[in-house]
DNA sequence: CTTAATAGTTGCATTGTGCCACTAACTTTA
DNA sequence: TAAAGTTAGTGGCACAATGCAACTATTAAG
């Protein structure tokens, strides 16, 4: 359309509608869930999908920034651990032909900090178990290849004992870590290779005195250490 | 500015300005190195940095696409291997303060595959060991922290036996192979376990009769066992 | 006091890995 | 023609990492 004749190229182009999608994962009853939101407009209306928003240059810094702003106004939750999963662009995500461009975001939340069915939400929100949302066919846009990709992400980073901490409150004992690792592999692990590792690589510290009690013999309170 | 009040939000927002980065990597004079492109424009006019290009939603099906005719338009090369690395995005990418949005690809290339001496490129190119250049703080933006990332990315893949055979030709022999991996790590591999590996998991086949003569013993050539 | 349940430790067999030496096959040099 | 040099390819062994299972410890419940 318009171009600048004298400086080299200055042409001005249309660029994508860009968003943020985030898939939130937590352990909801002993499983692996992921965060899904109703959509109630076009495309997709009335299909459950991933949150996300617009990304809005004249109020977001950055990315994380704009993922923590969707948050706050679609779900009212801070995000503690947040990564980059992935961005997907192209004419043919949106059945409209329109050019999106997502940038994909991964959350990790304790499931005691957010439930979707409290507050006064403009949508509806659940929480979905991974197993069955990664073969939906039914989600919107491409979200249940997402999710499968998000799950992938946490799972390889547990394999690799980097501890999903996101997941877990401050203080925690061991069988509660090593629960949750299950949960989020689907697989039992064994418990003294498991606490040699975390000896070894020195992951965790105890809490001097601190205890859980209460189901038959106390447990020893443990706390993430920082690298 | 301009709502539609009829349907829900169709707010019009202003979006970033979005573009593809590539780092191409490959291994020349037995080490590790990076494409850079010499800027002719601002921002970093004369600085050296990753070639890239913007996003064209006229021109382009989807991200690959995008960055496919960026290496065609820009390098005349194709890239059999391609992977995204990150998007990175924000109001302080541009000194001049344009909100910036890139997605950043990450492409492997055997060393015989292109010349950036060749032909009459419109722009300087130069292979760099990207030792030098990931702590390289005259490049442009933030290309030396993407460059150790595409760097980290790779390194990772070989550490898990994922062969980079983006760097290699069809045939190759066993020391090929090896040596390209050490080159990749920057460290000696051990002969007997790294091929001990390539037995198990049967990640290479050999090709019957075919051998590589010139230089004493001669040696099988092998080839990828696709997945 | 016994049983059940979870917490935490220890020993052992199996496997994976790094290190090193060895044989094989070719080229180069004398 | 023979010896030396270089790369290709294999095999043995010590050691570390891992999985498995048994064991003790400490509490609650009956």
């Amino acid at each position: 359309m318009s171009n600048a004749v004298q400086q080299p190229p200055a042409k001005v182009h249309l660029m994508p509608f860009c968003r943020v999608e985030i898939a939130i994962l937590s352990i909801v009853d002993d499983h692996l869930c992921v965060l899904l939101a109703k959509r109630s407009q076009a495309p997709y209306a009335g299909r459950w999908g991933l949150p996300g928003g617009v990304i809005r240059i004249d109020l977001d810094e950055d990315l994380e920034a704009a993922v923590q702003r969707v948050a706050r106004e679609r779900l009212e939750v801070e995000l503690p651990f947040l990564r980059q999963l992935c961005a997907v662009g192209g004419v043919s995500r949106d059945p409209r032909s329109k050019w999106g461009l997502s940038i994909v975001y991964r959350g990790l939340l304790p499931a005691e900090a957010f439930d979707p069915k409290a507050g006064k939400r403009i949508e509806a929100l659940t929480w979905r178990p991974v197993e069955d949302v990664m073969v939906d066919a039914k989600l919107a846009f491409d979200h249940a290849q997402l999710v499968a990709q998000a799950v992938t992400a946490t799972r390889s980073e547990v394999e690799r004992m980097e501890l999903p901490f996101g997941f877990l409150p401050e203080q925690f004992t061991l069988g509660e870590l090593q629960a949750t690792c299950e949960q989020i592999l689907g697989r039992r692990l064994d418990k003294s290779s498991f606490r040699r590792k975390l000896d070894e690589r020195k992951l965790v510290m105890p809490i001097e005195g601190e205890m859980r009690t209460g189901a038959f013999r106390p447990a020893q309170l443990f706390m993430r250490v920082l690298r």
